[in-house]
DNA sequence: TAATTTGCCTAATGGTATTAGGCAAATGAA
DNA sequence: TTCATTTGCCTAATACCATTAGGCAAATTA
C-alpha cells in the first residue's frame, strides 16, 4: 500500500554494494549527515527496514561509504602521482586531493567518518599514506622529517579543502583556486629547503 | 511523575546562557554530535520540551555552542599573540590553538559547526582572522600573499588538529607532539621566504 | 512441479524533535 | 498580606527515524 504498486510488487534488487553505491550519490547531493537509511529507502521505493537485510544498520552504512570514498580518493591519487615525480607530483597529488573533494563533498565527508581500528586497517588509508610518501621521495627526505612532511601534507590539503567547502574563502579575493595554486607552489618550496638539522 | 519529585518540583532555573555553558561541557564529554536537546534536558532533570522556551531548536542550541567556542578561540588566541612577533608569536598562536582544540575537543567541533552568513558575520569569526594578520605582520607579506598565508595557517593547524583528534597519528611514531614542533617550525622558515615573487 | 531459499513487507518498540496548551511558582501591585 | 500577572516547566500529541521479529510471495533449486 505504498507506490507503484504493480500488484505482486517485483524485487527492487537490493544490494549492499547497490545501497552503498546509491549512499555515496545521495551524501553528494544532500550532504553525509543526511545520508540515512530512510531516505537511501525512499530512493529505491522501498520500506526502511528492507535495507537491513543488506546493512547492519546506520554506522554500517555509513562506514562503507566512508570505505567507498577512501577507495576512490586513492585510486585517483594513485593516477595523479603516477609518472610523475618533484613538483610536478606534489601539485597532481594535490590537485587530485581537492579535485575529488569539490566534485563530491558528500563523498569527501564521508571519508572523514571515524572508523575503528580494524575497520581503518583493512580499508585504503594504508594506501594513501603509501602515495604521499611517494610524493615526497622526491624530496629525499629522511626519517622522522618524512612523516613529519606526511603529516604536514595531510593537514593542509584536508584543512585546506575542508575550510574552502565550508564557504571559508567564498566571500573574500583572491579567489580559492588562487590561494590553493600558490600554496601548493610554497609546500614545494618548504619540501626542498626542509630544516632537516636538528 | 519523572525524578526526585519534590511535591511541587523547585524550578529548574534553565537560561539560554547556562544552556550553551552546559551544551558545550555536554559536547567535550559525549561529543558534539551527541550534544541535542534530549540528552541536555536530561542533564538538568528537566523534560527535553521545557528547552524551547530558550532555544529556538536543536539547530539553534549548537549554533550557540559553536559561538562560544569560536569566542573561546579567540580569547585564547588574542592571549597568546599579545606581547610576541614573528616566530615566537607564531609559535604561541599555533599552541593556544591546537592545545584547546586537545582540551575540549566537543567545542573545538562546535567551532566548525557551519554557521549560516548573518550568524558567521556577528561571531568570532573575525576576530579569527585579525588574529592571523597581527601574526604574520611580523613577516611583512604584501597582498595578495598575506591572504594566501592567512589561509595556509587555518588549513594547517585546523587540518592538523582534527587529523590528530581523530586519532590519524596515535599509531605511528614520532608522536603527534613532534611532529607539530617540526611543522610550526617550518612554517616559520617558509613565511620568512615566502615566495613573494610572482 | 514441489521444495527451499531469499527478499521485501507489515507490525511493533522505543527514541528524538517540536508544538500547543495548562498549572503552579515567582513576581509585582494593591 | 492578598490578588493579578507573568513566567517556567510540565503533559499531551504529532511526526519523524532506527531497529527487530515474523510473514508471504517470488526466485531458485531439486
Amino acid at each position: 500500500m505504498d507506490d507503484e504498486a504493480e500488484v505482486g510488487m517485483a524485487r527492487a534488487g537490493l544490494t549492499t554494494e547497490r545501497l552503498v553505491r546509491a549512499g555515496a550519490e545521495l551524501a553528494d547531493e544532500i550532504g553525509f549527515e543526511r545520508t540515512t537509511p530512510a531516505e537511501l529507502a525512499r530512493r529505491f521505493g522501498v520500506k526502511t527496514a528492507s535495507l537491513y537485510s543488506h546493512v547492519r544498520n546506520a554506522h554500517d552504512l555509513k562506514t562503507r561509504i566512508a570505505l567507498l570514498a577512501l577507495e576512490e580518493l586513492a585510486d585517483r591519487a594513485a593516477l595523479a602521482v603516477a609518472g610523475r615525480a618533484g613538483k610536478d607530483a606534489l601539485t597532481a597529488f594535490a590537485d587530485a586531493y581537492r579535485d575529488y573533494a569539490l566534485a563530491h563533498p558528500g563523498r569527501f565527508t564521508a571519508a572523514r567518518y571515524p572508523l575503528d581500528d580494524e575497520t581503518a586497517a583493512g580499508g585504503a588509508g594504508v594506501r594513501h599514506a603509501q602515495m604521499s610518501r611517494a610524493v615526497l621521495r622526491g624530496y629525499g627526505l629522511a626519517e622522522p622529517h618524512e612523516t613529519h612532511a606526511v603529516r604536514l601534507l595531510g593537514a593542509v590539503f584536508s584543512g585546506y579543502v575542508t575550510l574552502e567547502s565550508a564557504g571559508g574563502f567564498a566571500r573574500s579575493a583572491p579567489d580559492a583556486q588562487e590561494s590553493w595554486t600558490e600554496i601548493v607552489r610554497a609546500l614545494d618550496t618548504l619540501l626542498r629547503t626542509w630544516p632537516t638539522a636538528h
